[in-house]
DNA sequence: ATTTTACTTTAAAATGATTCTAAACTACTT
DNA sequence: AAGTAGTTTAGAATCATTTTAAAGTAAAAT
């Protein structure tokens, strides 16, 4: 599908700028970013955009459900352009994330629910640190 | 044990501040707090201790292993008591986190290491919303 | 096609959490 | 008691992110 197909599937009305983000997010393999990654990557490609619209669009395309964003990222934000449901590796030294698919990993027990509560959904993370 | 011979076993120099820290956060039942939400029951108990100092003590009784900080939080730090091995339910509309002891989660199947690699350490989290 | 309307982009300022700085202070050693 | 190494402090600095208000643009209505 073409990218500005994508864009109004998602319901987000397809400006020059989503559709720049989109042509480096949506073809291609998939990736795990920054927001500051992902404007030197605009400007890598010739473009230009503000910083507050890099952040504006990330934030409409995970809204959207075309990215999603790393929940456990301390002081930056991580976007991830592979939206199935998925865990990580974490490489502790140099933070870099690495993506373990579902069927991967089985959670043989969980633990009961609080009452009143429904599961909305598991994040496993696995720190690594180099062998020795 | 009393606090200030936790504070000499962790290798930290029991101050004034620290002892105060250490008052609040290593006896009682087991929480998980922000910097800001240790400042304020510091001036609770009727004290008194700059954000930078508090920000510092954080560290350090983290570094020495008196607290661990939650991996998973987005804009500000959170910091645990509990220093077992453990996961947590995060409720996602408030935030809030719940502990989840280590044997009530059993991981059925682990994802291959990448090849130079240990793992050092996983980390569960469970989201819940309100049942419907 | 032109106008209207609502949404978007922009630069710059604002915010908020956290860290840094340099001077004053204090616990421990001698 | 004096020295030194580590600690606390207020305030400044930093960094990621959000907000602001004005200018621009896509889509809808005429």
């Amino acid at each position: 599908m073409k990218n500005i197909d994508k864009l109004r599937r998602a319901g987000l009305r397809p400006t020059k700028q989503r559709l720049i983000i989109a042509d480096i997010l949506l073809d291609g393999p998939n990736r795990h970013f920054t927001a500051e990654d992902l404007q030197d990557e605009i400007c890598a490609s010739g473009n230009y955009m503000s910083i507050g619209t890099v952040y504006n669009c990330l934030k409409r395309f995970k809204n959207s459900g075309l990215i999603k964003q790393v929940e456990y990222s301390k002081d930056t934000a991580i976007f991830d352009t592979n939206t199935t449901f998925h865990h990580h590796f974490l490489n502790e030294e140099t933070g870099e994330l690495i993506d373990i698919e579902n069927n991967k990993v089985i959670l043989g027990k969980l633990p009961e629910i609080p009452s009143g509560f429904l599961n909305s959904g598991v994040d496993i993370i696995i720190k690594l640190k180099k062998h020795t």
